[in-house]
DNA sequence: GGCGCCATGTAACCAGTTACATGATTGC
DNA sequence: GCAATCATGTAACTGGTTACATGGCGCC
């Protein structure tokens, strides 16, 4: 994941890693962080894979290595990024994907949206059928409790989703 | 946060590895679960650390190694329980805490579900700050919609745990 | 002269995963 | 006789973390 939010910064502008460190702290933080210890190694992968590209620059005194994405690292990211937007890998690639959706056509978002409601509803589902599975004497308030947030959270989220659809231009 | 899953099973009552696998499976599977290559070493490090003890049994040909919580295990256990409930290590450690929140003294669980809601309302705040620091001409409208979503989420999840905190028996 | 920021990177560690290996019992 | 389930475990890998190491610039 962490590769994919990489490469989405770079669409919007060539940067250093530590750009990028600073550029998550105040956009993605809430659901994607990294230290440098994660993004350095994932730039030098990144690199071999031939998905970024990179210059080396000293601007007063200080080396700056700027990396870009390549046609090869668009190709891959715009894979990831049109690949099915399920709920499944959990909350963070649900709002990288949001969070890069300006990347994606005017008519694909929405049908990317309706894909997140689907398989939300799915989850719900999955948690209902849990319930039903266990007899009710065999759970504790609490234990029951962590069951209904989750109905509850699937719920609100597909919700938000719905709500957030991008409108369609005329 | 595995071996306080783990832990938190063997107050249940004692399990073989295999058991705490499918116990997962129908309890907890929403915010917590692992694999066996996960739950045996897991098993094995908490032998180690005397927090579970164990006796192997050979039940219709087949060997169980049934587990089961020791004094020192329960004391590692009920001061995870018992240490702040923030919600600073996310939503699965938030649901698991709630989901043993019977082995938790009837007093001090309302305090736990009041340090919840604190840590929410300080979760949404910095959200709060980030989105002041971003000049809103900057910020696509997919991007400001994670950061929307963000104080959704803490807003509703407050909302819940407010709802749902257990009422004090008279 | 010292602090905070800019800038790069590595080493040791950690907690998990998938895939594999083994073998017995139960039920159709 | 074969599939599903019960049961334990390891090896290679993954993807991150923290802590450390290094060094220059800008500003008070």
């Amino acid at each position: 994941m962490l590769i994919y939010c990489i490469l989405g910064f770079l669409r919007f502008k060539p940067m250093t890693g530590y750009e990028i460190k600073a550029f998550m702290e105040k956009s993605t933080r809430n659901f994607m962080f990294a230290s440098f210890g994660s993004i350095y190694p994932a730039l030098k992968r990144l690199k071999k894979m031939k998905w970024i590209s990179s210059v080396q620059k000293v601007e007063s005194g200080r080396l700056r290595i700027i990396y870009d994405i390549t046609p090869d690292g668009k190709e891959g990211f715009n894979n990831w990024l049109s690949s099915r937007w399920s709920f499944d890998k959990g909350l963070e690639e649900m709002l990288l994907r949001i969070f890069f959706g300006s990347f994606l056509p005017a008519e694909v978002i929405q049908s990317k949206y309706d894909e997140l409601s689907a398989s939300l509803d799915g989850k719900r589902d999955t948690l209902l059928k849990l319930e039903k599975e266990i007899p009710e004497a065999n759970i504790n308030s609490f234990q029951h409790s962590t069951l209904l947030y989750g109905k509850d959270f699937y719920s609100f989220t597909k919700k938000w989703i719905i709500e957030h659809k991008p409108k369609m231009l005329k």
